[in-house]
DNA sequence: CTTAGGG
DNA sequence: CCCTAAG
C-alpha cells in the first residue's frame, strides 16, 4: 500500500519489470522486493533458485548485503518474456533455496514449497487450498506475494495471471497476513545484517559455508538469522531494507501486527512443523552426543512427558547460538527474541554467567545441543548411546553400563565441586511442568559456563564436556608457563580454583590436545597432525604459538628436569613472553620455598 | 592423591 | 572427557 507499486501488471498479463525495479545501483538493479514472471519456468523448475539461476540473479550478494543483483540487461530481456503470471523472486528467497524455506517450515507453505523442488505444482496446489484465499477488504499487504499464492492456486496448464487478481489486491491481504501469523519464529529485531556481517568476520568460516553446511544437516544458526528477518520482509510488501537495519524488522513486524489486529484470527496459528524442529535440532545434536546422552537420562527422569514439550526446548536451545572460537571473540546471536516469546526465561542469564574472568566470549557449547527436539531425538537419547565407542552397540545392556558408570562418576565428581546454586530449584518451582523441563535445560547451559557459582547439577547428574573458552586455554598457558607441564594440580589450584570443573586431569588432556593442534607434538605423522588441525577449531594463532614454545621449552614427558638450568641459557633468545613467564614462575617458586 | 596415557 | 595404572 505505501510504496510498492500497486499493480505490476498489465492487462494483458505481463508485468511491468521497470516498476519492479528498486533502487538501481551501478548499473544493476535491485531485486529486492522485485518479482518476476513465471515466463516459461519450466513446470518442474519451480525451484526458485533455478529460476533465479535462469534469469541471471547472481547469489553472491548475500554475504555482502543479503541483497541479489539483477543486471538490468538481464531484466529487461526477462521484462519481453514475462507473459503471464509472476513470480516474486524476494532476494532471500532466491538466494536461500530450500534453505529459506526450511526456515520457513512453521506453516504448510514453507514445506509445499520446499516440494517444489520436486517438480510437481501439486504441491503448491496443495497447500494454498489449505489457505483458501479469503475476500476480506483490509489490504495493507502487496498483491505481490499474494498474487503468488494465486499462481499457484492455478492449475499447472494455465499459469494465468487473472488481470482482476491486480484488483482484487487488497482481498488478498489478509490471506498474506494469515501466513505471517503463521510464522512460527519471529525474527529478533536485534538480528541485523550487521550482526550477521560480524558474525562473518569473526567466524572463519564463509556464509556460503554455513549454508552448505546448514543443508546436509540443518539450519545453522547463522542461516536462521538470515532467514527469519527475511521471512519477515517476504511476507510484508513494505521491505524497504537492503541494509537490514534494525529498524526494517521492526517495522514489518508492526505493520503486520496491526494489520493481523484489524484482521483477526480465522487462522489460528500452526505449530512447527516436525520437520522444522529437526532441521533446528540437527547441527547441535552432531556435536554435543555426549551432552545429549546425560541430558536425556536427565529429561526421562525427570519429566515424562519431555516430548510434548519439544517446541520448548528448540527455542531455548535457539538462544545462545554456536559462536566460534576462532578469534578471541565469540558472536553472541541475537536470538532472544525468540525465546523471550516462547520461554519466561531469557538467556541473559546465561550470558551474564558465561562472562567469567571479564571474557566476553559467549561459548558455543554444544551443550545447548541438550534439547531434543524431535521423537528421533529423544528416541536415540533413550535407547542408544551415540558415543563412539557405543556405535556399535545398540544393545541395551552395554547402554546400562555405560549409563551406570557414567552415572556413578559424575556424582564422584559433582562431589569434588562447588555447590551447586537454587537457580534450578527456583526454576522449577516457578515453572509449569513445561517450564520445568525448559529449566532443566537452561541449567544445563548454565552449566557450561565455567563459573564456579553455577555448577548447577540436574539430579545429581552433571553435564560432562564443557568447551575450552579461549579464557581457559590461555590460563592453561599461562600456568604451564609458569610451573612446566606435568604439574597440573597446581595450575588447576592457582589458575582454574575459580571453575569447579577442569581438574587437573582435564587441564592435562587440554594440554595434550594444544600440543596436538600445535602441531608440534606428532613428529610421527605431522601431516596426519596437520591436516586434523584444519577440523580443529580455530584456534588463536598466538596461543598455538605459545604452545609450541611451551611444548618445545618443557618437553612434554617428564624429561624436563634440566628445565630451569635451560631457560637461564636460553632466556635471551625466547621470546619476552617466555622470559616473562619464566621469571615469573621462578619468582613464584622462590615464594613457595 | 597426582600423573601419564590409552580409549 | 573417561578410565586406569603407576608413582
Amino acid at each position: 500500500m505505501e510504496n510498492g507499486p500497486p499493480t505490476i501488471g498489465f492487462e494483458d498479463g505481463t508485468i511491468d519489470v521497470e516498476r519492479l525495479l528498486v533502487e538501481p545501483q551501478d548499473g544493476h538493479v535491485s531485486v529486492d522486493s522485485v518479482m518476476c514472471f513465471n515466463e516459461k519456468i519450466p513446470e518442474n523448475v519451480m525451484d526458485m533458485e533455478d529460476v533465479t539461476r535462469s534469469f541471471g540473479v547472481t547469489n553472491n550478494g548475500i554475504a555482502q548485503e543479503g541483497e541479489h543483483i539483477l543486471n538490468r540487461d538481464v531484466l529487461d530481456s526477462v521484462s519481453s518474456e514475462v507473459e503471464v503470471g509472476y513470480f516474486r523472486l524476494q532476494n532471500d528467497f532466491c538466494s536461500m533455496g530450500e534453505e529459506y524455506l526450511l526456515g520457513y517450515t512453521g506453516f504448510e507453505f514453507a514445506e509445499s514449497i520446499t516440494n517444489l523442488d520436486y517438480g510437481s505444482s501439486e504441491c503448491l496446489q496443495t497447500s494454498v487450498s489449505d489457505n483458501p484465499v479469503p475476500s476480506s477488504s483490509a489490504g495493507m499487504d502487496t498483491p505481490w506475494k499474494t498474487d503468488l499464492f494465486r499462481i499457484m492456486e492455478l492449475p499447472n496448464d494455465q499459469l494465468n495471471v487473472d488481470s482482476s487478481d491486480f484488483g482484487e489486491i487488497p482481498s488478498l491481504c489478509h490471506e498474506s497476513e494469515t501466513l505471517a501469523e503463521e510464522k512460527p519464529l519471529k525474527s529478533p529485531i536485534s538480528c541485523t545484517l550487521q550482526d550477521i556481517g560480524k558474525f562473518q568476520d569473526i567466524s572463519s568460516c564463509s556464509f556460503q559455508d554455513i549454508l552448505s553446511d546448514g543443508n546436509d544437516t540443518s539450519l545453522s544458526p547463522s542461516v536462521e538469522m538470515f532467514c527469519n528477518p527475511k521471512s519477515e520482509k517476504n511476507d510484508e510488501f513494505r521491505v524497504t531494507g537492503q541494509n537490514g537495519e534494525a529498524n526494517n524488522a521492526l517495522e514489518t513486524t508492526s505493520t503486520r501486527a496491526s494489520c493481523s489486529g484489524a484482521l483477526p484470527t480465522q487462522k489460528r496459528s500452526r505449530k512447527p512443523t516436525q520437520r522444522y524442529i529437526d532441521e533446528l535440532a540437527d547441527p547441535i545434536s552432531r556435536h554435543s552426543k555426549r551432552r545429549r546422552e546425560v541430558s536425556s537420562s536427565i529429561l526421562k527422569h525427570k519429566s515424562p512427558g519431555v516430548k510434548d514439550h519439544k517446541k520448548c526446548h528448540i527455542r531455548s536451545r535457539e538462544v545462545i547460538l554456536p559462536a566460534e572460537e576462532s578469534s578471541v571473540v565469540a558472536i553472541q546471536v541475537p536470538f532472544g527474541s525468540l525465546v523471550h516469546k516462547e520461554c519466561p526465561k531469557s538467556p541473559a542469564d546465561d550470558m551474564v554467567r558465561c562472562s567469567d574472568r571479564g571474557n566476553p566470549i559467549i561459548k558455543s557449547k554444544d551443550n545447548l545441543v541438550t534439547p531434543e527436539n524431535q521423537k528421533r531425538r529423544d528416541e536415540c537419547n533413550t535407547a542408544v548411546r551415540l558415543k563412539k565407542r557405543d556405535d556399535n552397540i545398540v544393545a541395551a545392556s552395554q547402554k546400562k553400563r555405560d549409563e551406570n558408570g557414567t552415572a556413578a562418576h559424575l556424582k564422584k565428581r559433582d562431589d569434588r565441586l562447588v555447590a551447586p546454586s537454587k537457580k534450578k530449584i527456583d526454576c522449577v518451582l516457578a515453572a509449569s511442568p513445561k517450564k520445568k523441563v525448559d529449566c532443566l535445560i537452561r541449567q544445563e547451559k548454565i552449566d557450561d559456563y565455567p563459573t564456579a557459582e553455577s555448577p548447577e547439577e540436574v539430579n545429581g547428574r552433571r553435564k560432562h564436556h564443557r568447551l575450552w573458552t579461549i579464557a581457559e586455554v590461555k590460563k592453561l598457558i599461562d600456568g604451564v608457563s609458569e610451573y612446566g607441564v606435568g604439574r597440573w594440580s597446581r595450575i588447576k589450584k592457582l589458575f582454574f580454583s575459580a571453575s569447579a570443573h577442569r581438574t587437573s586431569v582435564d587441564l592435562k588432556d587440554k594440554w595434550r590436545n594444544l600440543l596436538k593442534a600445535s602441531g608440534l607434538q606428532g613428529q610421527g605423522n605431522r601431516q596426519g597432525e596437520k591436516k586434523r588441525n584444519l577440523a580443529w577449531r580455530p584456534l588463536p594463532k598466538s596461543i598455538l604459538r605459545r604452545v609450541c614454545e611451551l611444548a618445545t621449552m618443557y618437553p612434554y614427558p617428564k624429561g624436563r628436569k634440566h628445565k630451569i638450568a635451560h631457560i637461564h641459557r636460553d632466556s635471551p633468545d625466547r621470546s619476552t613472553d617466555i622470559t616473562l613467564n619464566d621469571y615469573r614462575k621462578i619468582l613464584r617458586s622462590i615464594n613457595e620455598n
